[in-house]
DNA sequence: GGACATTCAATTGCGAACAATTAAATGTGA
DNA sequence: TCACATTTAATTGTTCGCAATTGAATGTCC
């Protein structure tokens, strides 16, 4: 036990050291949770791609339909506070919904500066053709059901303490 | 216990057809793991933004120079392999930081098809003031070190098995 | 009612992200 | 050596994502 302490202890340290220097480097790319979930998006985005492009829709066209298919007539503000977007982005994007006929903008009444969003039947009907998605994602995960809704509740969480410290 | 069993059945009944409709829903957004690692992604970068501004650097540069923290001199390519990104993202963000004078891109001399990207002193020199950025963002996350180096294990792992299917 | 601030969407400009293509350098096989 | 494939960056075009600004509609306070 206490022998040969010399050689041993200059092992330990040397290990230690090697380990603050590369392992536990909070500069190290591969100890950062962010980069594993900004790598993880894209993964997502690689997967998504040939099943999107097969209702003809990006990942966030994808999110915005997920929006309006659980409920419709939906101001664009709304749409950005589910999704965590803006304007900046949603207005182009809601324009290359319309323009393919999933959507259509009207003006709201009540409020003339609220754009409401409504699905036209070809937008409702998109949703059938979307039912198979979330089975081919789940199959590429390669996980179970359970243990994805762990991860997910996880993530949110952090998300949501994340934003909380946006706002100050 | 058996009393009045029709109300309480038709009661739970109705119960489980909600949960079904909305909660356990594929298609719901609030389900999708995909979504709640997309918002995380946005959030984490909210985050960043005004740490980043300090040093000049969008998060994406951010993470070209942890590469290059660690290694210099690396092959393009090689950034790509690490961050998972391709030339097309890539030439044109190191060309801004080689306009910011962090990085010099120069033709390898082996293989004249490789373009080196090394840093430059002042590349060298900003790591300095990076040090402080991993601090902030663990004290934004509101979480232990343990809790998020397990979080970013699960997140990592199931990045790579939506990469191997990628492949197919 | 009128001055003022607030809200909401649209716009502009910049920086990713990626598919598809191009062009040059390198490797391979006859 | 010559034809051919492969590798590597660069380029082009489309779509996000967001900061900052604009302009119109609405709300508030006096």
């Amino acid at each position: 036990m206490s022998r040969r302490p010399g050689p041993e202890w200059v092992k330990r340290e040397r290990f230690v050291m090697a380990r603050k220097s590369t392992a536990v480097d909070p500069l190290r790319l591969d100890n950062q949770i962010c980069f594993a979930v900004y790598s993880a998006t894209h993964a997502f985005n690689r997967v998504y791609k040939p099943l999107l492009d097969r209702l003809g829709l990006t990942y966030p066209q994808y999110l915005v339909m997920l929006v309006l298919w659980e409920r419709d007539d939906v101001p664009v503000k709304e749409i950005g506070e589910k999704l965590f977007l803006d304007s900046g982005t949603l207005t182009p994007l809601l324009k290359r919904l319309e323009a393919a006929h999933l959507v259509r903008r009207t003006r709201s009444r009540e409020d003339e500066r609220q754009v409401l969003i409504a699905l036209t039947p070809q937008g409702h009907a998109l949703k059938e053709k979307a039912r198979s998605v979330p089975q081919s994602i789940l199959a590429a995960s390669d996980c179970s059901v359970s243990e994805l809704l762990a991860m997910k509740d996880e993530i949110v969480a952090l998300r949501d303490r994340l934003n909380a410290v946006i706002g100050e």
